[in-house]
DNA sequence: GGAAGTCCTGACAACGTTGTCAAGGTATGT
DNA sequence: ACATACCTTGACAACGTTGTCAGGACTTCC
């Protein structure tokens, strides 16, 4: 159990302020200024010569205030620089929404995680929502920790991607009351609602117009297969392999690949060999970059062919422009964001699941023909 | 003035799920679920047979509860799956802090944006901070009101880009007790402390390392002269043009430019003339992509020099790799987090200048030499 | 002219928590 | 045995706001 944050400092400083100022004669200035009392509604009241609640009510647009009062409310609202407070407001309404949702995904920096951002951004502010934003960085106990913060900041719901681990500890903030919408990745241990690409379609896309080019050499190049996103990929190039009867070189098929560095090693190494595999699909984003860099290395890009598993910026500007399996992460934020405030106003648990269609995007580094 | 968000709506339907259950006799199954009441201090208190003073000091990790005490309060906590709620906690501290920042950049979507989010998300994951993101999109209308949404919030600082508009207004806010930091772009009409890069030395940097490989035709592209990053980029390659004692042919140095699109434009317009630049100088990331695409249609990518502002994914992998001025957003967005959370512990209010060093990646395409 | 209704306004409690203070218990010193 | 100190615990007010309800001024109708 246990408090978010431990104020102990803050308070400690707090109070030496206090006794600065009265307990001796230094001037002022030296002492850290107090803390500025913002305006409340009692000071505009005060100014506006109202109650509290008439204030309250002309802020929140009530109706049956007479104009009189209204014009006089505001120019003492504006004169103070009056906010309402949304935390004292929200502790009072009877809904308690802080109009906040709480966002986690992998890495704010990352390309397609700041993309599901901007999605689920575009749809908050049509709802006037603001979104606490957290990086999970593939760390389950980092991921509960910010469950709990954002739980203790009454979030009214949550946008995640799901890291690896067991997430049937999330069963119980649901019951409590927190809807929540998962993005990318299916969760473990919790039936809940969920937006995805559709892994499967679009990596059969890719392998099979590998195929129609003349393939037959196909390499699976793909990432950490805890993530069931890695899996299905997987599983998909194998079943599309089997379905055009295609044998599979068990060599060729390499999973659990982390990071750029790593993808460009094991791309090599296939290089290096002298059975040589005549098309490569990487199974993810930074494999892909990978890859390319092997390929330059060896000198093999209009060579060898390519096709990726997820879009990325410039990927039209290499030499050659680098083919891929396009998901649409700002429009699966848009899905999981809509999802989710339909959950919060209706109050439902449910588990639907909404597949996002991926779509092959042609250019030439998937255009190379087998030698 | 007004209200953030106009719950009228909420509130209607919750009153007729009242009704609905008092009224008459459909199964409950069938109107919307109630909102689950959340444990509360008191429910621990009660199940645990102890007071809620006592439950809130054990959530606190205060001293001087009797171990006996703090274990059955704890499992009581745990059994309830209870959440300590940040909202009332802070109505009541003395110190009202929410632990709660907020951040308001250009676009959460875009490289630059992202990485100065990862950086404020770094400090503020130190000080178990959670970080309030929104995107302002170059809209002086959306700045003010994300700040008022945000000052209602209570968040205890911000960190933001500000556009090109004026900034006064904020100097009300700060008064009444937020702290701020600006980012990237020098805010007008208030003095504050800001973290900016090293835009006049980063230009000379280029712009001298062209000039060394013999280049005196040498074009600058810069981006909207509205924001005064753009303009001392500008005003450093006239100044460093002008030292040289180098001849500035005013049809060669294009500023206000927008996008990816009309970069190509312009730098495609440069070579269809027949007195060209020999190397160009591109003041911001996207006006950097258009140039490249430009040269790569007009297949002068190996005969025209270039140096952009502003490092990208990828750079390194097209063809040639495009040289840069590295940023280091990450790090500014860390700066500036840094001297928020100062700023908010002292209460002072000041106006330190963070110059961030910008640093000359060379690339090939930088070490092009004139024709 | 009185009863009934409408409109506008304000007093007061309550949301979930923490700060303050006092009460009761135990330990210590004489 | 008594006074003193300390330690642990709880009662209560308060944070800034909104929900509820009641009261006063006006209007309307018989």
């Amino acid at each position: 159990m246990g408090g978010v944050k431990d104020f102990g400092m803050d308070v400690t400083s707090r109070n030496d302020t206090v006794m600065d100022l009265e307990g001796d004669l230094e001037p002022k200035m030296a002492a850290p200024r107090a803390i500025p009392a913002r305006p409340t509604m009692k000071d505009v009241a005060a100014r506006a010569g109202v109650s509290l609640k008439t204030v309250s009510r002309v802020v929140n647009h009530e109706v049956g205030v007479s104009p009189e009062l209204v014009t006089k409310v505001e120019s003492a609202a504006a004169e103070l620089d009056y906010r309402p407070d949304l935390t004292a407001s929200n502790l009072r309404r009877s809904d308690r929404r802080t109009s906040t949702i709480g966002l986690m995904i992998e890495d704010v920096s990352n390309e397609f995680s700041s993309a599901v951002h901007a999605g689920v951004e575009d749809v908050a502010r049509l709802h006037q929502v603001a979104v606490l934003g957290a990086s999970v960085h593939e760390d389950p106990q980092r991921e509960s920790d910010l469950v709990r913060a954002l739980s203790s900041r009454r979030v009214d719901g949550l946008v995640l991607t799901p890291t690896a681990g067991d997430h049937a500890y999330l069963e119980r903030e649901r019951a409590n009351g927190l809807p929540m919408v998962f993005v990318d990745r299916l969760p473990h241990g919790i039936d809940a609602d969920c937006v995805l690409t559709d892994n499967a379609e679009g990596t059969r896309l890719a392998i099979e117009h590998l195929i129609a080019l003349g393939h037959q050499r196909i390499a699976f190049m793909g990432g950490l297969s805890i993530l069931d996103t890695a899996t299905q990929r997987h599983q998909s190039f194998i079943d599309t392999m089997r379905q055009h009867h295609l044998p599979i070189n068990p060599a060729w098929v390499v999973r659990n690949i982390k990071g750029t560095d790593e993808a460009e090693k094991v791309a090599s190494g296939f290089f290096a060999e002298s059975n040589q595999p005549t098309a490569i699909f990487a199974a993810q984003n930074m494999i892909t970059m990978g890859v390319v860099r092997a390929l330059k290395l060896a000198e093999l890009q209009h060579h060898v062919a390519l096709i990726g598993f997820d879009d990325f910026a410039l990927a039209d500007l290499l030499d050659p422009p680098v083919a891929v399996v396009a998901q649409d992460p700002r429009r699966m934020g848009q899905i999981a964001a809509e999802l989710l405030f339909e959950r919060i106003r209706d109050g439902k648990i449910s588990e639907e699941l909404h597949i996002v269609p991926s779509r092959l995007v042609i250019r030439q580094s998937g255009e190379i023909r087998p030698v």
